[in-house]
DNA sequence: ACTATATATTAATATATGTACATATGTACA
DNA sequence: TGTACATATGTACATATATTAATATATAGT
């Protein structure tokens, strides 16, 4: 939960030496996202944030499945892949198409792998 | 909770209709990352997965703050944001220095910066 | 229409995670 | 060394989130 930075007028008195670095506040205030764009972006990283459904689109960066498909890969159950699908298609991370029965996932747009890699590029490096 | 995907034999047997894509799997299997990297990169991503960490992220991407600084832009109570800052810097997505009595933060490295960036993008272009 | 298979949904429970409060630590300065 | 301030830590609580099992829906073929 993220106060909105654009009334910050009052909050500048929350610390008891109140004038350290007011123009950094100020500056930082103003180039601050707004608190939705903050928490739409939080949301879009919550999703990243599961090793399970991170399996799911790291599978999904390497080739478009269905469900079938990811629940032999991953060692899941059908409902929970399902479950963790929904939750990602939602979120327009990964997108779906209907052949006869089978369901094919792949991931919605380019940004999404460019994460994963960036991500991993981080984690791998120390 | 991600299963080990380097033994996927039986795994393979999980569709009821067996052979489904069975190339595809073992294809993307072989390329799948090990359990501990997606560990580690979820990990990663979950820290980004809150509006109260990602406030803090954001506003260091734009400067050096220190705890106090922080507090008065995001209108947190200073323990919470130390606690945050703790979490951030054990997996080392910030980094501090101390300045008699200050401790300022900032980003550990321009990966984390890069990840901002995308995310934003891609939450933005819809 | 009936059956089998692939996928989706729902509800219950367990677990993880953030928050708030009290308190502790560390540093500077008198 | 004693006081004030900046930051850190620990614990308890509330909430969010993942997981599971049972069940429902949708599609293809007979």
């Amino acid at each position: 939960m993220v106060a909105d930075p654009r009334q910050t007028n009052d909050a500048l008195e929350t610390c008891i030496t109140k004038g350290i670095h007011r123009e950094i506040i100020r500056t930082v205030s103003r180039n601050m996202p707004d608190p939705v764009s903050i928490y739409e972006l939080a949301d879009l990283f919550k999703l990243f944030g599961d090793s399970t459904r991170l399996g799911i689109l790291w599978a999904l960066s390497e080739s478009e499945m269905c469900v079938c498909d990811l629940c032999a890969l991953l060692r899941m159950k059908q409902p929970a892949v399902s479950h963790q699908l929904k939750n990602l298609k939602q979120s327009r991370i990964v997108k779906s198409r209907r052949d006869g029965k089978i369901v094919y996932y792949s991931l919605d747009d380019d940004h999404i792998r460019r994460l994963l890699n960036l991500g991993m590029e981080h984690t791998q490096e120390s």
